[in-house]
DNA sequence: TTGTACGCGTTATCAG
DNA sequence: CTGATAACGCGTACAA
């Protein structure tokens, strides 16, 4: 690949007046400027960013750790993420974690060998381990949390209103007349799962509806979790009107056992669920969900990352809480009450 | 972040020990071994790998640009190729196009200033231009193509057999009884879209069945275009029986289509697609697809693209061709013809 | 095993 | 406005 040193030559010029062409920070002569263009294109030339990075000592590369890529709400989170640093011209560098720490940890580490400028990160479940997070900021590192943040550590973060989303879902079943709702956790070990289950828990409280622990089933947010709960919900001796599912990853396999077992959603079971599948449209029936704003999530996350890398961001850590936005469709019409057949 | 001076230091070595600690390419005794792995984690030290690539001339970074991440398609790709660059310790950077040969070219640029050691490309539909990869191409660095490849240039590739997979799904319309089998294409401008198409042909015209230009539709792999021609099918005077659909994302748009135009699959119409949702085993019907190696693709890929950058692979371009999988289901189950109704 | 000079490609600084 | 040159942090190679 072609140096600066060449163009330079093939131009005719010193490599600073190249650097400064490219750059633009220093303005050069038209016509020597023409000149270094030409070179450039001649010679196929593309600065080189590495030898760039170890001047400025900076990378304008930032590290995204998420947990779980085969999940579509993370593609669109990165999308946005991405759109936002294309914008101002930073490089968005993904790493999948397959939900698992270590994996996260060989991450964080590969990442900060690399410079990246900062990290979004949406944390793995475990056993509340951070060290490796607290080390990478305490390095100075700037870190935004997207959607999943751990405990006990100030930084900033962009996450959705889990509790009042919930929390309308599970309202507006009980207002579709359902007593029974089973639910479907996420992991419990991560702020999301607990805060799901709490608007769950608040909805049934105003409703005046006590709270039975047996119709809490713990998953896991994947889809394994959410078939085998399914089943398990399914083969219930008595069935439950309603289930409302934390993510809509566990809700194709719920859909998926329910079906297995026989038991028809809308017509025996309502469902609902946390979380949307941009492929729902063309599902049957049509989901009743709570929509997260993903790419947004990922857009702001990344722009206020941004903000903190070059200093127009200062000051103690700020939150950013987005709205979930209920969507109420055929999955919910008038379900396990046998008060109406619907058929999709 | 501490240096690796300040290691030594800490250590009591000179940077040399601690350097043959980190790589393991010189034994060090166990003792000063030791001591600079304390040091290590106390300092928190992380090699910069900026100055170490400056030096040895590679990054250990892939570039992998791929059209459009929200299709799950991808995802499952770069699941498949991050694995196998994991293994191999390298850091795959992935870059998402939406699509847009535009961004396709910035992508490539900024990558190539990056100083990638290799691509993995799935291109983007254009007008044929593959000057950007074609100058990253002699500039020497290996590039591996997945899935897409463009014409007339010489490099390595993953592919799936499009056409065998493409005639066997339009062989098994045929046998299922139909005759008036409508195809709703890809991106015509791509090779995977008249590959597709052509084992439509082929299925078509081994049972004799006239080709009828008037049931192809050409679509772009996008959600919106299925929708958009679905419509067009539903509301045509004379529906056909069957519908080959040529990737998942289009079938998501057929499905919605149909619905609101009130006809039924597979009662009214059957349906078939090239590509499945790993959604689909949620969906009603269940769909009769053309499953393809995701995972293996991105896997295979990235395998192979490490081999040449490291010279375990030398010689002509290779292509590795990877079989796509029928499988047959619900949504082709004696549709149209009105010898039977199914009920999901 | 250690010390150290050297170079990687760039940018910043300062002298012309 | 242009040019010469010293960093940036590390890996390598050598001599000690």
């Amino acid at each position: 690949m072609a140096t600066i040193k060449e163009v330079a030559s093939k131009a005719g010029v010193s490599i600073a007046t190249v650097s400064n062409v490219i750059s633009g920070r220093i303005p050069v002569s038209p016509h020597l400027k023409q000149r270094v263009l030409e070179a450039v294109r001649a010679l196929d030339y593309h600065p080189n960013h590495i030898a760039r990075s170890l001047k400025v000592r900076q990378t304008h590369m930032l590290g995204m750790i998420i947990p779980d890529i085969t999940n579509p709400f993370f593609p669109e989170i990165i999308r946005g993420a991405e759109e936002a640093a294309r914008e101002r011209s930073y490089l968005l560098i993904t790493v999948n974690t397959d939900e698992r720490v270590e994996r996260e940890q060989n991450a964080l580490a590969a990442l900060r060998s690399r410079r990246v400028d900062g990290f979004l990160i949406a944390i793995a479940p475990g056993d509340g381990t951070i060290e490796h997070i607290r080390n990478a900021a305490d390095s100075g590192t700037p870190i935004v949390f997207l959607d999943r943040v751990p405990p006990g550590i100030g930084v900033d973060s962009v996450v959705v209103d889990n509790v009042r989303g919930a929390r309308e879902c599970v309202r507006h079943l009980v207002r579709m007349g359902h007593q029974e709702i089973a639910i479907i956790t996420g992991s419990l070990s991560l702020g999301i799962g607990r805060q799901r289950l709490e608007g769950y828990q608040e909805a049934l409280s105003e409703a005046g509806i006590e709270y039975n622990p047996a119709l809490v089933f713990e998953g896991d947010f994947r889809e394994t979790s959410g078939y085998r709960l399914g089943k398990q919900i399914a083969f219930r001796q008595h069935l439950p009107s309603a289930i409302f599912v934390c993510n809509a990853m566990m809700t194709v396999g719920v859909l998926q056992a329910l079906d297995e077992a026989g038991v028809h959603c809308p017509r025996d079971i309502a469902l609902a669920t946390f979380d949307e599948l941009p492929f729902g449209r063309a599902f049957h029936p049509l989901l009743t969900c709570v929509a997260q704003p993903t790419f947004d999530l990922g857009f702001k996350g990344a722009s206020m990352l941004i903000d903190r890398i070059e200093g127009k961001l200062t000051g103690g850590p700020v939150t950013i809480q987005l709205p979930a936005e209920l969507s109420i469709r055929e999955s919910t019409a008038a379900a396990g009450l046998n008060r109406a057949r619907f058929t999709a």
